[in-house]
DNA sequence: AATGAATGAGAATTCATTCAT
DNA sequence: TATGAATGAATTCTCATTCAT
């Protein structure tokens, strides 16, 4: 009687169906926010999904592609994440708040500028457009909080896209470790706390 | 009477007689600037220093050395010129925006952070804490003049090391373009004025 | 009616449908056994094979990989034929004398050992480990031989490993050409007599 | 007043005022003999010597040159050892075991065979020549000890070159070690006695 | 939908060799 | 006598990409 044959040894990942091109998606994403466009080999990504460089290209034509497809997808997904917190019913700086402990907590910055640099030359135009406009976006989402805090007095006015990008700005500082991997504040929490603190008296409250 | 030789064609470019090393250095630091690390290949360094590959490698034993000598000697050009300009006799509000006038003039952010990203896996652990290292007492310099003015009430007292890296992180603000290509201010110093106010009432004065 | 297609031009090498990593295989052994590991270049396997470089690079992922397998499936070779010869139902010295006959015309001496000198330096332990392995075998089976010659009485007890490197060693002696190219006897089967007449003695017979 | 100056570290290995050359010569004997004609490099060879390759390039024209001078001088020296044990009023057998125990002590086995192989591309055919006649008449001292043997009637009538191929061929026997690392024969002695044995019946005693 | 085989264009690195000093 | 600087040619290895199946 024919035993039913079972693959021997650790089951690849199963990633539970989820579609290859998801799969493949996810795994890219994750592999260059690690370790940079050029680094990454589409032979990493396909190991790493369990399936070959052709099946890739079979769903990306370039690796220019897959990249570009990888940081658009991400940064929307962020969008959405600052979008929601933002959007909560609650003073201001509390929103803020949540928004660094929540961005301080990703393993990944939003350092969209260091990635550009780095596969500027390697990305069409278009594709570089695209990424850009994305990134706009996702500060928009914060500008308009701004905007709104202001309209309602929470806030003084002042030039919001400085705003914007100045809290993103200051937060990269959490990230920062020294030589001997000691960062400026022993938890995150506290680290938030500072920078918030700080961005709020920047905003001139 | 003798004239002064002057060779035929289009003289080899001349770098005014500096030795080679320096030559390939700084031709290095500017490509490795401009593109990154992985980019850059040790073809294109010798390419535009009119050598060939092999003199690069007489000077510099790998690509790692050389991108490790060349980051860690700019961070040391660029702390002197911070140095020089917190040095002077002046209110603390206008050394910042001297600098910060500076640096958004550079074409170089101090974006280490990126650099070391993109080249983790390709330098050896000592050449990583070498290049940290540097940057700390880049960041040192920075950190004593803020320590300075809280000590003669020119500011609030608060950390230093936080107050250093904000900055820092505030003036990459400045090289950010959207995706029509505008910056967030028409002039420079239109933005480096913004980014001293805001960084100034963060500080909490 | 339609004719098999048939390509134009010169036909790309042929090798009879041989699988691609075969070719590679047969031709690196023949070169490495030519002219050495280190004058070897991958770019040479390409060649004669018809293939580039990637290809055997797609087959073996480093040239040790290469070397040790072309080194190891020879040894294998070699094995078979000298147990081949040996199994036969004649006295010893008859067989003695069929295995050196076969090896004073292959090309190839079994000289395993000038190999791995060249070798050590490139390849990882675990590679020198498996040739010395397999090298082992390759003695193995010619002690065999003598054990059970020694146990049936034909030639007098003795250390049959030192027999059986002992014959592999006066081997050698028959590829020896001096400086005017002279071979020590002008046949290959009087050089075969020779060497197994002495070895004969040597044994103690 | 000007102190003498002297410098600074572990002095680079004085050679006892040995003119360069011979230095040059030694050093790349005992590299050449240990790692092989290519892997050597000048550079690894003016290293160890303590000077620049265009300082052994002063002295060599070539790294076929040094490698031939430095093995044609090896084999002379090796030339001259065998000659003066050979040279000495004892019966043929003690001889013999003198010069095996000699060689089994030597790091490096007289395997020129291999050395040949490995440089016949890179050496002009005259070196080549000029390395096998050398060669050759290492051997013939030992042929020549045979063939006086033979007419004192110490031993019987028979070819006195393939007997001295033997020997040395034999020799090689006692650098063999499995892939356990044992050799054959726990020590020196007992290996050469063996070897000597079993020579000495293989030549008809 | 997926893949195995193949490749062209580079990349880093090495090295024998030359030459002006 | 000795060297520092420079190079051309090779070598190992990588990788994005293609294509027939």
């Amino acid at each position: 009687m024919q035993q039913e044959r079972r693959p021997l040894g650790r089951p690849r990942q199963d990633h539970k169906g989820k579609p290859t091109k998801n799969i493949i998606l996810d795994v890219a994403t994750r592999l260059f926010l690690e370790q940079g466009y050029q680094v990454v080999s589409m032979d990493d990504v396909a190991k790493k999904c369990g399936v070959t460089k052709a099946t890739v290209y079979y769903y990306y034509k370039t690796k220019a592609d897959l990249f570009t497809d990888a940081m658009v997808q991400m940064m929307i997904r962020i969008r959405k994440r600052i979008f929601d917190i933002l959007s909560a019913d609650k003073p201001l700086k509390e929103r803020l708040l949540e928004f660094a402990k929540a961005h301080l907590q990703a393993t990944v910055g939003i350092d969209i500028k260091g990635f550009m640099k780095e596969a500027k030359n390697s990305l069409s135009s278009e594709q570089l457009q695209q990424m850009k406009e994305t990134e706009d976006k996702m500060y928009e989402v914060l500008e308009q909080a701004l905007i709104n805090a202001m309209e309602k007095g929470e806030i003084p006015k002042s030039h919001p896209q400085l705003g914007a990008h100045s809290f993103v700005a200051l937060l990269t500082v959490g990230n920062y470790k020294d030589a001997d991997q000691h960062p400026i504040f022993p938890s995150l929490d506290e680290m938030a706390k500072q920078i918030v603190d700080f961005y709020w008296n920047g905003l001139g409250n």
